[in-house]
DNA sequence: GTCTATATTTGGATAGAC
DNA sequence: GTCTATCCAAATATAGAC
């Protein structure tokens, strides 16, 4: 038998990508608990008994938004990030990647964002089983960050930690619109390279 | 009459208190939907109809919680703030607020870090409420930000959105241990006011 | 694969006794 | 002021027909 065509999945599949991106939409939009599989089967067309084919649980479903959120993130800031050549200038690379961070977070990927947004509300155990993940894309922000000759008395970790701060917490000011995606990524490693005080 | 001696308060407001506090524990450690007010009249030694007596729904429980939040916030960067002598450098300020801030997120006041942990899953309504007063204590960063002169290209809106999202995001990793309130505080001024790389 | 129907639990909220 | 008892709505999840 001919394989299916490339550019339709098979029924079960297609069903599948339909509930976790619709999933992804409404999570990002109004939260993890807010959010009843009576909602999400009604923005797929369907009934709640129904997503039980596919899934096991709503924590299942919500684990999988979660992982591919990441996974998203991770590939676009790899994509962008590892072509570069390899004498780039730090400072380079590293508006690069806050760049294919932000434009997944706050463009592309309702995956991503819904990560960021719903991530301190599921249950624990769902929390837990993701960190790793989470963690593995933190240490390509610890590798980028450590080809920066650092100023005296400071931390690596706690840079680390208040860029992705800054940078996810952009999810909540972006859509009043002050700016950019790109003036974002601009401003943002001009602060945290140089400061924001004039020299 | 005599007032009541100054430690304690009528039995009604110390009822009012005790809810308003083990309410915030809870938002606190874990989240807004996770606390049912079966779980918080139990934590107060309580049955759930009581807590009616003194508030009218959850919703105003939680608004409640919210509001003292920023003023616990408000009071506590005011006071390190404003007893400040004029001639005090703007990089000084700065510290001593960010140092205020992070202490009565990390230290203090439940009331604080519940506000942060849960202001993204309360009801639509109750943020709405709530936005004005936050909008305040974010002029009051707007504030010491415009002390500085600025850096060419850079707009201090971003810069008080960065800094407001990278110090609340301490909340998320502050447990794991890597610095203490002091640390945070000395290095985050430094990397916005100077930047993380050596010079 | 998706449906209908329903079991089961849990939540916010109310009424009235004490 | 707090209790007991209860209402009502909504949620996750299951069973079995189609």
């Amino acid at each position: 038998m001919a394989p299916p065509a490339a550019r339709s999945l098979p029924a079960a599949a297609e069903s599948r990508k339909v509930i976790l991106d619709t999933a992804a939409r409404l999570f990002r939009e109004e939260g993890y608990a807010a959010v009843s599989l009576r909602d999400l089967a009604a923005a797929c067309g369907m009934k709640a008994g129904s997503l039980y084919y596919h899934f096991a649980s709503k924590d299942e479903i919500v684990a999988e938004v979660l992982r591919i959120g990441v996974e998203r993130a991770f590939e676009e800031v790899s994509r962008a990030v590892d072509p570069l050549p390899k004498k780039t200038a730090p400072a380079e690379v590293f508006r690069v990647a806050v760049h294919a961070h932000l434009r997944t977070l706050l463009e592309l990927h309702d995956y991503t964002s819904a990560n960021i947004r719903i991530f301190g509300q599921v249950p624990p155990a769902v929390r837990a089983a993701h960190i790793e993940l989470r963690d593995a894309y933190e240490r390509k922000w610890s590798d980028m960050l450590n080809r920066f000759p650092l100023a005296a008395g400071i931390d690596p970790r706690l840079v680390r930690f208040f860029l992705i701060g800054a940078m996810n917490s952009t999810l909540e000011w972006f859509h009043t619109g002050p700016a950019t995606v790109d003036d974002i990524a601009e401003q943002l490693t001009q602060v945290f390279v140089r400061g924001f005080v004039k020299p």
